[in-house]
DNA sequence: ATGAAAGCGCTAACAA
DNA sequence: TTGTTAGCGCTTTCAT
């Protein structure tokens, strides 16, 4: 066997070198110190350091059956959301000593199947799933083989009459907080920008824009609801043409709206591209609201007014309710954690003026 | 039987059902059907078929000494360029049935030694580097305990006498590409923008944008010359700050430069924010040129001229010399894979005028 | 407080 | 062409 170069030294040689037997090692390596004497575990420990020891981890995870790695299913890392999001997932996975098997699935519900079931081959036993509402077949499968799964967004498996644990923003309120800002700024047609209307975040937003604009007194008007029907591979270049595509659409109306909220940042930029296209200023002649807070919305021209989803605190909860499941003996009822949105004021909205 | 630990099937079970040993299906498993008779292996499949096999790689992997897997090694993927690059891996990676294992190292070596160490007790023998300036050290080490390591930028490890395989762009090329660019354009005062000056790839922009000027007969200004020490971490916002500083800076000196390159994209639109603030206008009043060709490029306002670096057929060669690496006997001479870049332009440059 | 021993599930000599 | 067998390095009863 010419392999092998990894691991040279192991626990056996660990336990020679301390003159004790590869089970006490073993004890020491995993902080069982009990009820065992100092000197002996302080000689384990300067064998370890003597030797340049390090665990296979390999030989750890066949006997265990698990490793200490969470999976973490977004649509791409490309898009700079779901790097954020990433990030954040890997913070609060490093403080529990979890590492995080990254799955770029881009719309794909065999990418993801082809993921996660090698995930679950490879002894991971949680996974969180960034935006997935076309896989909820195989979920059931996967959670039934022992999967734990935390969803960021309320998914339903409705055929399995499972129910998953999650972790969101309260996206009505934020949808609302966006519409009252732009209400308060004397605007009253206003488009709502979005790709299909595919997930629950995405209705909630509709719904809350449409009930907001109810509380003022003014009908949805169908027409300036853009929830445009395409591939819902989330790639960056889709989302902000998406954003493009409407906003030229929509200011070409008879009646043209003189404000976007858009679904999320990248769409908002779109929105930006369009308009500039049609030579109309922001946030002058038009104002934009996004979703999300991305770093972006900081350094685009004008700076984006959005609504922020705090998702550091939101990838601890689901990081912490996943390693719970994963912990568990017994599995207890889903939980769905609702954080609260937060509007962040930039320049991209103004009053609205005639034009 | 509520939550089965994963892998209940074995090998066992589906040689039982088969009618055939264990040896037998691990052939048909691994493709190894040379000399073995058709109906032995049909068999041998719909046993597989039929009891819903599928291996356990932790054990495939203990025995092996391997996983399928490599490291991926980036500042972060919260940086939009860094979460393309991931993507152009991945890609490249799932081709050659080759999974990825993501790592941001945050710029802290620390994160990085120990992610890197993690990996190898993982049985992954092979990583991408994305940018590590200061990890030559311990990547040193790791290479010795057999890691095969591909470098995006060229880095030698002098204290070992050892070099990388790598791959990158003409970075000198790129940044002639640039200046020429600006040059024809009519400018004289060319600002060059960058982090510290602390991998080959800025060392080489940086000659490039030098000798470019030399050859038009322009003597390079140090007070163009903007390399700003900071914390590099690479991540976005210190990123574009360091443009928006930057540009700030330098729009007020006496002789303030027409134009700006910088280091990279992220820079070029923290560039835009401090003319911005300044109240001067792109490309009317100051023209910008970045590097990479991000996404982002296209929906910035205005959209903005850059070096394209072509990620896509970098990352596919760094993959194929790595796994190349990892199957190789014998370790050969260091291989530097140098590819040509390509000036895009778009809307953020134009002639040089008068202030 | 520590050691002996039995595998986890798989692959790969080596046999047959 | 297929089977027997010996581990890979670790954790974990169960003894002592």
């Amino acid at each position: 066997m010419p392999n092998q170069p990894v691991g040279r030294v192991t626990i056996h040689d660990v336990a020679k070198a301390a003159g004790v037997s590869t089970s006490t090692v073993s004890l020491v390596l995993n902080g069982k110190l009990d009820r065992m004497r100092p000197d002996t575990s302080e000689r384990v420990l300067k064998a370890v350091a003597d030797l340049g020891y390090s665990t296979n981890e390999m030989a750890r995870a066949l006997k265990t059956g698990y490793v200490p790695t969470i999976g973490l299913v977004v649509p791409t890392v490309a898009n700079p959301f779901w790097g954020e999001f990433a990030r954040c997932v890997e913070h609060a996975a490093e403080a529990k000593n979890y590492q995080v098997l990254l799955c770029n699935a881009e719309g794909n519900p065999e990418r993801e199947q082809r993921y996660v079931e090698s995930m679950l081959a490879r002894g991971i036993r949680g996974v969180i799933l960034g935006s997935s509402p076309l896989s909820l077949r195989h979920m059931a499968g996967v959670t039934r083989r022992g999967l734990q799964v935390v969803a960021f967004d309320r998914l339903t498996l409705n055929d399995a009459g499972l129910e998953l644990d999650s972790v969101r923003v309260d996206n009505a309120l934020g949808a609302k907080l966006a519409i009252e800002h732009l209400l308060a700024l004397g605007h009253r047609r206003i488009a709502f920008v979005s790709g299909p209307i595919s997930s629950a975040n995405r209705r909630d937003r509709l719904e809350g824009y449409r009930a907001t604009l109810r509380a003022a007194g003014i009908v949805p008007d169908a027409r300036l609801e853009w929830t445009e029907n395409v591939n819902p591979s989330d790639d960056e270049e889709i989302v902000t043409e998406i954003g493009r595509a409407a906003a030229v659409a929509l200011l070409k109306l008879p009646e043209p709206p003189t404000a976007f909220f858009a679904i999320n940042d990248m769409t908002a930029v779109g929105i930006y591209a369009g308009c500039r296209e049609l030579g109309l200023g922001i946030p002058r002649e038009i104002s934009v609201v996004g979703f999300d807070d991305i770093h972006l919305c900081q350094i685009v021209n004008p700076p984006l007014t959005t609504v922020r989803q705090p998702l550091e605190a939101l990838m601890k909860s689901a990081v912490d309710l996943l390693i719970g499941r994963m912990e568990e003996k017994s599995r207890s009822a889903p939980e769905h954690l609702t954080l609260t949105p937060e509007l962040v004021v930039r320049e991209s909205t103004a009053q609205s003026r005639p034009r």
